[in-house]
DNA sequence: CCTACCGATCGGTAGG
DNA sequence: CCTACCGATCGGTAGG
């Protein structure tokens, strides 16, 4: 049998801290909250994990894996002679779906990582170690194909990236802007800039200069 | 006199509590940790304090008001005819100095205000949005000065440049690179993006889209 | 999975 | 500011 019914139920677990985890932090979350949610009593948790940070390790690593599978699978999707920006596109489609609309379980990691206890850390950051290589390698391809400037710091860009989505988890409101406008939005903003290209700055800023 | 003793200490306790929310969390800190680190029994916090969330409380707005002079200071110590680009490098060295090396109180913001009780939420949400109002200013006169191209999404450009800075707490290390070159960075990517411009584009892109 | 409970710890208070 | 303590709640366990 594919799913036994215990399965399932540490499932409705897994989902109920994932949320609660989510919306209240670690330590801000019980046993019980849990438990409650899940439709059963605070004790019988014990029957399905072995401790509490037991099912934040299994929240948090559940998180990276989707939103990992997530990103490989858009950009997987499209045909292989894709141009960079596209390929780009895609993953932050991805990436931010699973943050905004799907994910109790990648939102919780951006909310109580850090306040995760050390042993569960060092293994969830195994798992976000592999996913930033991914995107670094993504980047780095685009700058072999020469649509990212050669002179561009692609550490940098990566964590102002990921760190640009994974904020948005704190004012997303989906009634506002559909998910993938959004992600359009944010990649014309990294790949294009928001400033004049430089031979119109030349022409506008002339002025200004002179009188400084 | 200005520094009456029971001042001072409650700086005391208020800077090991912006420390410990920061590194730990809301409810992962205690009213006992905080007593420690400021030198005194956990009781004695209630001489100073009217509860846990009246500390959240002030550390929270603290955080912002501080963040927020420090941006002002930065932008009005320019030369009022300065460039916009360099109002931005500013404000945006300004914030990030705040938060990454000087401030525990700016980074418990980034890290708890999230899991605080609605009514401290609420509170501080006023400073919030008086500073995002602030960013949003600086934007807009960017705009009109032409600096920033008609068609840019203010709103998201704010969200995704703060984003991009509030997230940098979780990355970085001051031993690899000085906040002011980080800033500068930031600001690189923001304003000129990282891809070609278009005419360069138009070149470089011609073979692979007639192959797809 | 539940019942019943433990030892520890929590935020907060009284009285000084 | 400390001492001494409260009521409540926490993560976790035993036994079924």
């Amino acid at each position: 049998m594919s799913h036994p019914k215990s399965a399932i139920t540490k499932q409705r677990i897994l989902d109920a801290a994932a949320r609660a985890f989510s919306l209240n932090g670690y330590a801000g979350t019980t046993i019980n909250d849990i438990a409650m949610t899940a439709g059963m009593q605070g004790g019988s948790i014990y029957y399905y994990f072995e401790s509490k940070d037991d099912i934040l390790q299994e929240v948090l690593d559940v998180g990276i894996t989707r939103v990992f599978s997530a990103a490989r699978l858009a950009i997987g999707s499209l045909p292989a002679s894709s141009a960079f920006s596209e390929k780009l596109e895609a993953a932050v489609t991805a990436h931010l779906t699973m943050l905004l609309q799907q994910g109790d379980y990648t939102s919780a990691n951006i909310r109580v990582f850090e306040q995760a206890p050390p042993a569960v850390k060092r293994q969830n950051r195994k798992l976000r170690t592999a996913y930033g290589e991914y995107w670094g390698q993504l980047l780095s391809e685009g700058q072999r194909s020469g649509e990212i400037r050669k002179n561009v710091d692609l550490t940098i860009l990566r964590l102002m990236l990921l760190g640009s989505m994974n904020w948005a988890v704190t004012w997303y409101r989906s009634d506002r802007m559909p998910i993938p406008e959004l992600a359009l939005k944010f990649c014309e903003v990294v790949l294009k800039g928001v400033g004049l290209s430089d031979d119109q700055l030349e022409n506008s800023s002339r002025g200004r200069r002179a009188r400084s």
